[in-house]
DNA sequence: ATGCGCTTGTGCGCTCGATCACAGGTCACC
DNA sequence: GGTGACCTGTGATCGAGCGCACAAGCGCAT
């Protein structure tokens, strides 16, 4: 592929971040399917919670919001086989999304105990969802010690030992932008391959590393963007009296 | 349901919210672009602190993590005109971006004071991209009254006063799972129509309403699959020494 | 036992976004 | 003034995901 010294547009290669590749053992599950499975998750909960046991592509469409086809052709991804003209039995689709997830719990290091660094790691949905935040690390000495819901903040320069000690397999984000890239680099070199990025700020990882990003402030704009659009449209209609 | 005789397998309607119609008054910018944008505002906010004043699709496009033929396919969406063999005027693009996304201040209103609501409430990001937290509702009376950042709870019940004589057009729902319907219908009852949800639930909203969403733990769970995959792809080399 | 209604699983066409490749325009330098 | 390096704007191609429609399967009522 344009090999020779050709290429006019070539730009940057950009590390591929599609559709991680890694060894396919059994399950290339799409990425907007896996978006979607923790909704069914929790609505399935929710079903099991009230002794609801079987569940159609339809009823879960309804409780996830989404359309019932999509739904059927996400579970087919897990090799979930429902029964025709009955539907799919809540506690096997439970076990079955879990197991795709990875079921047991994983624990997770958050990097920078701010606002949204403390207000994470007292999240009860992480916890609720499987994701313990077992360690919390930050660059100020003076937070060193003070204890965040059972977790005691420890200085970033030990973050190697705190993430062997704990065993944290996925590392939060959530510091100031200008931290964040040498927060990436220190959880990457701690052996972590999974990174939730909430600072505002492109950081780049090594191929093989997943980052995800949350950027809080982008949301707000888009839906700015949307409103700015509503009202400079419904302005001029806006003086009748 | 399954009223009619005909439609096989048609599902719910599910008021249609890829792209707001709205009166298309100026630019239909693409969802896809229109996240980006943000991010281009950033760099190009550093690049004219560093007094730089112009700016090529590549340079902007490495700033972003992007590719370059994407960066001028976005910028041509504003009516951007750089010029060829130069670039962008770092300026011009700033006030362009500014301006499709609503340039001015968009006061925001959250709903729910627990760990994220407050932490969200002091988040600085907000306040630097133009939308300033004007008021904090909650439905604790007891909160009422306490201050953050310098804006003092209300109560849930008086919502409408608190939208109206704070001007509020964006509304960020921070409360528990269970209650984000309620929250969600009580912010469009008061006039607004742009709301971002942080809640673990699937609400609706009666149509010309946007809403977006970001799930938390969603985001841990995906990064949890692909940690699992990877891991139980990597274990059968594992046991050696 | 048999028919009928309900539900799954999936092939198909469509739309949207990403990327490539190139023609057209601009500037600097000689 | 001419030439070459550089950069933008965009048409074309490609792939992913979505929704539709339907054939195949299952269970209940009779």
């Amino acid at each position: 592929m344009t090999a020779g010294g050709s290429t006019p547009d070539r730009d940057l290669p950009i590390a591929e971040m599609g559709v991680v590749q890694s060894a396919g053992s059994s399950s290339p599950i799409p990425e907007a399917t896996l978006a979607r499975l923790p909704v069914y998750m929790r609505s399935l909960v929710e079903m099991a919670d009230e002794g609801i046991s079987t569940v159609s592509s339809r009823q879960l469409a309804d409780l996830a919001g989404v359309n019932a086809a999509k739904v059927r052709k996400d579970l087919s991804h897990l090799g979930a086989h429902g029964k025709r003209g009955v539907g799919y039995d809540v506690d096997r689709l439970l076990a079955e999304i879990g197991g795709a997830l990875g079921g047991s719990l994983t624990p997770v290091v958050i990097v920078g105990a701010g606002n949204l660094g403390r207000a994470l790691s007292r999240y009860d949905g992480f916890m609720a969802g499987g994701f313990p935040v077992v360690a919390v690390v930050d660059s100020d000495r003076s937070l060193e010690g003070r204890e965040i819901s059972g977790v005691s903040i420890t200085h970033v320069d030990h973050m190697d030992g705190v993430v062997r000690a704990t065993g944290s397999r996925l590392g939060i984000v959530a510091t100031p932008a200008h931290a964040a890239q040498e927060a990436v680099d220190r959880l990457v070199a701690a052996g972590l391959r999974s990174i939730l990025n909430f600072a505002p700020a492109v950081v780049s990882v090594p191929p093989g590393v997943q980052l995800r990003k949350v950027d809080l402030a982008t949301e707000l704009q888009i839906l700015g963007y949307y409103e700015h659009v509503r009202t400079s449209s419904e302005a001029p209609e806006q003086a009748v009296g």
